[in-house]
DNA sequence: GAGCCGCATGTAAACGTTTTCAGGTCCCCC
DNA sequence: GGGGGACCTGAAAACGTTTACATGCGGCTC
């Protein structure tokens, strides 16, 4: 025993059970008051720091044991500056949407992996969503944030980057702002699907785009029209409709190309839910795919292969997007002041029987 | 002007910027000096405290606007008791089941309606990973968690009940407490499902179940049995194989079937990932659905419509059970103590061409 | 043997809130 | 004109940490 000036106990508050009915969590000073030291002392066991002798943090160590001891990320997070709240955001347009959900596994595995918790948010496709979101992890003060901008010039977002605060942009880009940023070549896939299709000899290839606000869409916009534009072929401005990136958009504008006087032969669809969408009201008027109408998607799909017929897509690599997302941002918590990086990774064509 | 005993501002500190070199956020404190008030003032404004005078409210009301005020969660969690915190957890299996997708949708609409925010976690169906999410959730202070329990006798889940934190399950039930629970009937669903193969004249009939030691897998089990045995059908163990509710297992599980002396000529699945992995199986074999193989599902999806071919499910109302099972945990988070209810919704089966 | 240094530990401030309690002002009434 | 509410507001404690600083002790050096 060290002997210390302890003089014992100062508060033995028999009243430590809270509200709910439960035992009262230990705090610090709990533990401090069971091992005879100051909560210093414990902190410091705590935190690995090498400043306590041996014996003093054997009795320490037994106490916190005792009492099953976990520490507070709430006070920790209050007292602590920046980046070390082990807590980072995700905001996501929909996570029913496949795409979507693969970035978000690769985003939490590579969070588990470090021992992040994950706050994970929806935001609908919709501004008011993201900006109520956004408001919650700052407020949380999350170490870090990892997003697709709802537009390219999202001034929630780029009010949140001038703040200080880490931000990664995925799969979407942002003009006003440099932050890091993990996209996919969606021109270059864009350009493969539509020059597959015009390989297949279609000229009167459809475009079924989403929000043209979006920097995605618009970069697939222009692989569709570049690939036409390089075999001479004149584009057709009613061939080309926007959607939402939602699956009842794509029924319905599926529906609006057959319905026109000159339909096209083949379809170009710039996400996985306008291109399920399509082929649902393919089915429903017992067209014919690929032979009376060839389609080619964006984003692969798990069950792509179950699918009737299994459509020909760009298949993004996801996972990857939001696993090389998720470690830029640890990089960047680590050193906030390290110049931006984009990384860019390149998806790939895989043909099957819709086209 | 009030003429109260103000001395000035104490605290004229220059450097109020942080290490990132971003402003510092404003503090109760900013706009109590701003406004000339102390910091209980502006905090009886900011929580409608009927006790201030409208003058007063409005300089201080001011002062918020014009440094842009944003209290932070994350003092004010720790100073408050329960309940506050206005953030919740929710723990899945995997964002990319489509069946837990839905839910979490369900949860998430329901939470945002109540200004909540969703810590979201995938367990992966590995009871490691759901602890360490368990023990973030306390150690954050959330106000209350959904999640479906590993098995019945989740030892984890049940620790952090028995602490007083408010818990409501999902779709999964557990043995030894009683918590809040929405389910589903599993075994009313399985038994129409199985009943319908029946009636189509089958009557060897296999089963790909789950983990046993799940609930719902364990009552789908026993609604086949049931429906078998109410027609005098003997089952035949070997068409009984148990996966882990994982597309690749349905793939498996199928193949073995099929591999079978006396192959069954009707297979019931009992998760939508193990259907689609099965259907897999049946287009790389060849095999004909329903000619050759009738094949009924649990779960809907959502693009089901596309799939080749269409496969008859029972019908979960996922998004239900979700948005019905964050209701109850902010009841269960006004009023501790208000005793248990189970909620049971009921399935519906949706006949495709499948079966 | 006095001063000094280093080291282990304790003390207390700080993070940003909410809330209890006390104080101060004003008004009313006897 | 003084006693007493009613009503606002301010001071300060508390929540559970981390950490800069103070303290005390032992051993070393001259």
């Amino acid at each position: 025993m060290k002997s210390t000036g302890q003089g014992g106990s100062k508060r033995t508050d028999p009243k430590r059970e809270d509200a709910k009915g439960g035992r009262h969590m230990a705090s610090l000073r709990d533990v401090a008051e069971r091992a005879n030291v100051s909560i210093a002392t414990v902190s410091r066991v705590l935190n690995q720091s090498d400043k306590v002798v041996p014996e003093t943090r054997g009795t320490v160590e037994q106490a916190l044991r005792d009492l099953g001891y976990r520490p507070s990320r709430v006070a920790r997070r209050l007292r602590m500056k920046d980046g070390r709240a082990h807590l980072v955001g995700l905001i996501i347009p929909d996570i029913q949407n496949p795409f979507y959900a693969e970035i978000a596994r690769g985003v939490e595995d590579a969070a588990y992996a470090a021992r992040y918790a994950l706050l994970l948010c929806n935001s609908d496709e919709n501004l008011e969503k993201e900006r109520f979101y956004l408001e919650v992890m700052r407020d949380e003060s999350v170490d870090g944030i990892v997003l697709p901008p709802f537009n390219e010039t999202d001034e929630a977002v780029i009010d949140l980057v001038n703040t200080g605060m880490p931000v990664v942009c995925v799969d979407r880009s942002l003009s006003k702002a440099k932050t890091d940023l993990v996209e996919v070549d969606n021109y270059g896939g864009a350009l493969a699907a539509v020059n597959h299709l015009l390989d297949k000899g279609h000229t009167q290839i459809g475009l079924i785009e989403g929000r043209t606000q979006v920097s995605t869409s618009r970069e697939r916009r222009r692989g569709y029209l570049d690939a036409l534009a390089a075999r001479g072929v004149t584009v057709r401005k009613e061939l080309i409709r926007a959607g939402d990136f939602k699956q009842e958009s794509g029924r319905v504008l599926m529906n609006e190309l057959l319905d026109l006087k000159r339909p096209p032969s083949a379809v170009f669809v710039v996400n996985s839910l306008m291109t399920v969408g399509a082929l649902a009201a393919l089915h429903q008027r017992a067209v014919r795919v690929p032979q009376e109408m060839a389609v080619a998607g964006f984003d692969d799909i798990p069950w792509a292969e179950a699918l009737d017929p299994p459509p020909t897509v760009v298949r993004q690599p996801a996972y990857e997007v939001g696993r090389q997302a998720m470690e830029l941002l640890l990089k960047r918590i680590m050193e906030p002041s390290r110049p931006a990086v984009t990384v860019r990774l390149v998806p790939e064509l895989v043909i099957r029987r819709s086209t």
